[in-house]
DNA sequence: AATCAAATGTTTCCCCTGTCTACATAGGGC
DNA sequence: GCCCTATGTAGACAGGGGAAACATTTGATT
């Protein structure tokens, strides 16, 4: 028994708080640095306890990026979601949330495509990230549709729209846009680019 | 004296050769995780050796991520330089060869642009970022001369050339680009879709 | 209710890394 | 020939990831 302080032996909920745990840290971090022994500091345990809820460290980090991806698609279906606006307003608007939700969590952010390099990512990670590039499939389609956009490869449209946000965002939490290279609102002004592109 | 053995007290040139050891590693992994006193292994030197060398393992990573970065604006005047074609032509080639090299050295392009993150980032690495850079401003410029590229701003042009292939490297680097997701030759296909954003 | 097994925390190890300090060796200027 | 400095070595230390052995609870079975 532990009468004399108030933590019980058993945290009862530490996979939660683990996680929840690291994405404060990952929050407020730039890279995703953070030690699992910080953690289980934290979390007030001992840095033995989280192997009993995470084969490795890497399975903590792939859980982490598997919400990163969820709060991601939130992001850029809430971005979207109010249809009676122009297409190309609802882009632009989905675009820029993409970014400020990777300038919000710089770390989660790196941390989301980080996961998938290695041939043992976790596949639900994969799904994760799926589920994201599915939502702008299929706005790309009813653009489409509507004749809003051109008539090219769904696919190669949706490419080059991720890889556009995705590079952008990545730029950004490196420092390379500074204002002499790129001006002064580097990113609506590159994604008109591409929007361009897009248009009919 | 050390007459036992062939390798002289003195290595002679070890700054050059923990570089190109450290190069070499990164040529072959996925990630920048060598470890300062496996180079030092490497090199066949003692792992306290490097620190006549090098303040601390970032000042080697800083050292690397220009070499990079010099190693990519060649890379591009490569692609771009001989003039008797196509600006499309040169501008596809020039996007592929980056990325083409992101995958050559998958672990070298991922420093290269992991190394501005922190603001005590070494001015020289920003400034051979910088260099790749002005290559591609110079080439937009001079598309728009000629009447091949749109009349827009030059800037929104480069941000978007540089965050459009730095998207689609990173996206491949991290397995994101699979065919059921984005067909056989996304490349290309992303490219061009910018391209018609870019052209008059 | 008593008991045993599984789940969850803790402690203690081991080996690795980055970095610092003290020491060894070599080469170059006087 | 001698000393200063540059360069390399050896050892120490803190901190991390991870494994193993041990402790404490919970809960299912009887």
């Amino acid at each position: 028994m532990r009468e004399t302080d108030g933590r019980p032996y058993h945290h009862g909920d530490l996979h939660r708080v683990l996680v929840e745990t690291a994405l404060a840290m990952l929050a407020t971090d730039q890279h995703w640095t953070f030690t699992l022994r910080e953690v289980a500091r934290q979390a007030g345990v001992s840095h033995g306890a989280p192997y009993k809820h995470f084969r490795d460290k890497g399975a903590l980090l792939s859980q982490l990026a598997k919400i990163g991806f969820e709060r991601l698609a939130a992001v850029m279906e809430n971005a979207l979601s109010p249809p009676d606006r122009p297409f190309r307003t609802r882009f632009l608007a989905a675009g820029e949330a993409c970014i400020a939700f990777a300038q919000e969590q710089p770390g989660l952010y790196r941390l989301m495509f980080s996961m998938d390099a290695d041939k043992a990512a976790d596949p639900e990670v994969h799904d994760a990230a799926m589920t994201s590039f599915g939502i702008l499939l299929r706005f790309l389609e009813d653009g489409q549709r509507t004749g809003v956009f051109r008539d090219s490869p769904l696919t190669a449209q949706a490419t080059a729209c991720w890889a556009q946000v995705h590079g952008l965002a990545m730029l950004m939490l490196d420092g390379q846009l500074t204002e002499e290279k790129v001006g002064p609102t580097p990113i609506p002004a590159a994604l008109d680019i591409l929007l361009a592109g897009l248009s009919s």
